[in-house]
DNA sequence: AACAAGACTTGGAAAAATTTTC
DNA sequence: GAAAATTTTTCCAAGTCTTGTT
């Protein structure tokens, strides 16, 4: 309802553009799903500030990898080989692979599998240092020479539980297979999904259809009549075991599945010990997509050995295949590619992959190529730009519509929205907005209001130029509802053109700069004088921005509501206990020496009582209550001094308080994890923790550090 | 040139692990 | 010392873009 725009600018910290519009608009206000009912319309206006755009003072890469190289090599692999680029590549795959004996991998020796579990700890590739090597033939169309691993491990198979399905009241037989379907569905009976038509109908489709050649099939005609909610408490009951299950066992049941699947968690890539990522074969169950999609409550069905394709090395042992009586479907020696398996899935038909783990060399590689060419669009984009506003008054009506859309991807980071099929959710991204999907508002301000990609409502109202919202009202123009803007552009159109103003150049590289090059410019106004925490949340702040222009979103949390609550009764317990501080101070300064000691109320939660012989659940229904009565009245009495103290450290509580719940309102609906992971180059997070004393592993987990581990040894003045 | 298939990146939700709070 | 809250990891769906294929 409310029109967020560009808005007033702080003085930039250093030397402004003369252009206005340098950077893409990111305060955005973030809106909600159409969650089911879940009414959303207050969605919060947030606001930052936003610097301008400042002139670019890269240190060049092969600075950096200069000072990388300088740093002293902490990483604990066995002799530091810093082998010659340019003869390493060929040589290396044999000698190591000669050498580095392929224990987890090699069926042969299954009992020596320990053996190299020292060597996978933190790290996804064993401690290769691609990064260190020179660029050479990392671009190349082959990938690898030798290629070695033990493909994917099965789910179990399925074991019927033989509680039944009742159907008008009656039990039903059921065959295994259709127990097991039915059995899919009682999962989900606690989730939405099953109020939603188009699953329900899909379901009970491939359901009857599993029934067909059974007695069943002549019973079971309708899904109203059908009960599955002992099917449920059953799956409820062994959900409850499994929690039940005392620590220490739990503990040695997963050790025990580590070691089962141990052997399927590296690959052997030119001789170096890679982590695979997906190891495991997808479940079957019922297909869950997001949004209105067509398809949901199909059966995914079981994926057996046959349904697989394994890519392995020529001269590699081809994997042995762990269910008894079956055999892979193909052994193909693909140099050209990186995944290790793939099969089809059965519901959309696409390809499903086993990858190598983000940490490895080949993910590694391809992103950061992803952010160098990222950083190579920054010396093209002020050109990008003046051609794009050129564009906007071409005669032709394709370049008018390449150009207006360029903008929006630009400005507003918007996908560039492929075409998508029947059978798939109708969702958006730049070239297929509709007219339905966008409102004019005079002067010059669009509403556009769209699903995106899962689905997600992009929602937002905004300024642009004048020529802009100009080709986009004449594009509209006597079109349908239900028509493409943008009806001369293809996305394939785009994308060759943009080819042409640089190499390697497509849309999904704007979202990258944007990103990174809005993260690069706020942080690096960090307030000088803040302390490490204080560091941190500034960071995240910055962060939570560039997902407001990416629009990266999540539900919001369950217990949100609750849990503001909660905290708001905190703060008016601790302003009242403030007020009452005050109130004694003041009358020991007025009496002027004559008393020395005041009377003061503090009201306090009451305390839990607990007895014996409660058990868990009522102990949690007994704090409940004593979290939701009345405060307790305690009378303390205090001296001057401790006033004086008490005042000071209940302010600063309060303070605290008041500043947590404004975080938790203003993130409760961003996400900022995608952005970390895709959109932002780690070099300059690293260099600004550097530069800030913050030590790295509090902006980044554990994972984002192996994933990101060539971009460790980033300089403290690099910038994106 | 149009379309389909293939390969790889990006995405939010749910589950699991960890930290904080009481 | 357990529950609650928060963070991290896993899961698999859904995009983008390139490469075949007709």
């Amino acid at each position: 309802m409310t029109t967020a725009t560009k808005r007033a600018r702080p003085i930039p910290a250093i030397e402004s553009s003369d252009e206005d519009d340098e950077l893409p608009l990111i305060n955005r206000r973030v809106s909600k799903k159409p969650r089911v009912s879940l009414s959303s319309a207050s969605a919060s206006n947030s606001t930052s500030a936003q610097t301008k755009s400042r002139l670019k003072q890269r240190s060049s890469s092969d600075r950096v990898l200069a000072d990388a190289r300088r740093q002293r090599r902490q990483n604990g692999t066995t002799t530091v080989v810093r082998p010659n680029p340019a003869a390493a590549k060929g040589r290396r795959a044999k000698k190591e692979e000669a050498k580095l004996e392929p224990i987890p991998v090699e069926e042969k020796k299954p009992k020596r599998e320990g053996q190299s579990s020292s060597s996978d700890q933190g790290k996804d590739n064993g401690g290769y240092r691609w990064w260190d090597e020179g660029e050479g033939e990392r671009n190349s169309g082959i990938k690898w020479t030798t290629l070695l691993h033990n493909a994917v491990i099965f789910p179990p198979e399925y074991e019927p539980h033989g509680i039944p399905l009742l159907y008008n009241g009656k039990a039903v037989e059921l065959s295994a297979e259709s127990e097991e379907i039915a059995t899919f569905y009682a999962a989900k009976l606690a989730t939405d999904y099953v109020q939603k038509p188009t699953f329900q109908r899909n379901f009970f489709d491939d359901f009857r259809h599993s029934l067909r050649s059974t007695s069943a099939h002549r019973i079971i005609k309708k899904l109203e009549l059908c009960d599955f909610s002992r099917i449920h408490a059953h799956l409820e009951k062994k959900k409850q075991e499994k929690k039940d299950i005392p620590a220490a066992e739990k503990k040695k049941l997963r050790e025990e599945e580590a070691v089962r699947c141990k052997k399927y968690t590296v690959a052997l890539v030119d001789g170096r010990e890679e982590k695979v990522g997906n190891f495991r074969v997808e479940p079957p169950g019922l297909f869950l997509g997001r949004g209105e999609h067509p398809k949901m409550g199909k059966v995914k069905s079981r994926i057996y050995p046959e349904d697989i394709t394994i890519n392995v090395g020529h001269d590699a042992e081809i994997p042995p295949c762990p269910l008894e009586g079956h055999k892979w479907g193909k052994i193909i020696h693909k140099r050209d590619v990186t995944w290790l398996c793939f099969w089809k899935d059965t519901i959309t038909g696409g390809s499903k992959y086993v990858w190598l783990a983000a940490g490895s060399a080949f993910k590694g590689m391809s992103d950061h190529a992803k952010f160098e060419k990222a950083r190579r669009l920054s010396q093209y984009i002020e050109q990008i730009r003046r051609d794009y506003r050129q564009g906007w008054k071409a005669k032709g009506k394709e370049p008018k519509q390449r150009a207006t859309a360029m903008y929006l991807i630009d400005k507003l980071a918007l996908r560039v929205g492929n075409e998508k099929g029947e059978d798939e959710a109708d969702t958006v991204g730049c070239c297929s907005l509709r007219v339905e999907h966008i409102k004019f508002v005079p002067p010059r301000t669009i509403e556009l209001d769209f699903l995106g990609k899962d689905s997600i409502r992009y929602f937002n109202s905004v300024q642009v130029e004048k020529e802009v919202y100009e080709n986009l009202k004449l594009f509209c123009r006597n079109k349908k509802p239900g028509e493409d803007i943008f009806h001369r552009l293809t996305v394939t159109g785009l994308n060759d053109y943009l080819k042409s103003l640089m190499d390697g150049l497509s849309a999904k590289v704007f979202r990258t700069y944007n990103a990174s090059v809005t993260l690069d410019n706020l942080i690096s106004n960090t307030p000088a004088r803040s302390d490490l925490l204080e560091k941190i949340v500034f960071y995240n702040q910055q962060n939570k921005e560039v997902a407001i222009l990416c629009n990266h979103q999540r539900a919001l949390p369950k217990a949100h509501g609750s849990q503001m609550e909660k905290m708001d009764k905190k703060v008016v317990d601790t302003q009242q206990w403030l007020t009452e501080l005050k109130r004694g101070r003041n009358k020991i300064n007025k009496s002027k020496g004559s008393i020395d000691s005041v009377d003061l109320i503090q009201w306090m939660p009451e305390k839990p009582v607990f007895t014996e012989d409660m058990d868990d659940k009522e102990r949690a229904a007994e704090r409940k209550r004593a979290a939701a009565a009345p405060r307790v009245k305690t009378a303390r009495v205090k001296k001057l001094p401790q006033i004086e103290t008490a005042i000071k450290s209940v302010s600063e509580r309060l303070a605290k308080l008041k500043a947590d719940m404004q975080v938790k309102e203003d993130m409760k609906t961003v996400a900022l994890g995608t952005s970390k992971i895709n959109y932002l180059d780690p070099r300059i997070t690293v260099a600004w923790c550097k530069k800030r004393e913050v030590p790295i592993e509090r902006i980044f987990a554990k994972t984002l550090l192996v994933k990101f581990a060539w971009a460790m040894e980033t300089s403290e003045d690099f910038r994106f």
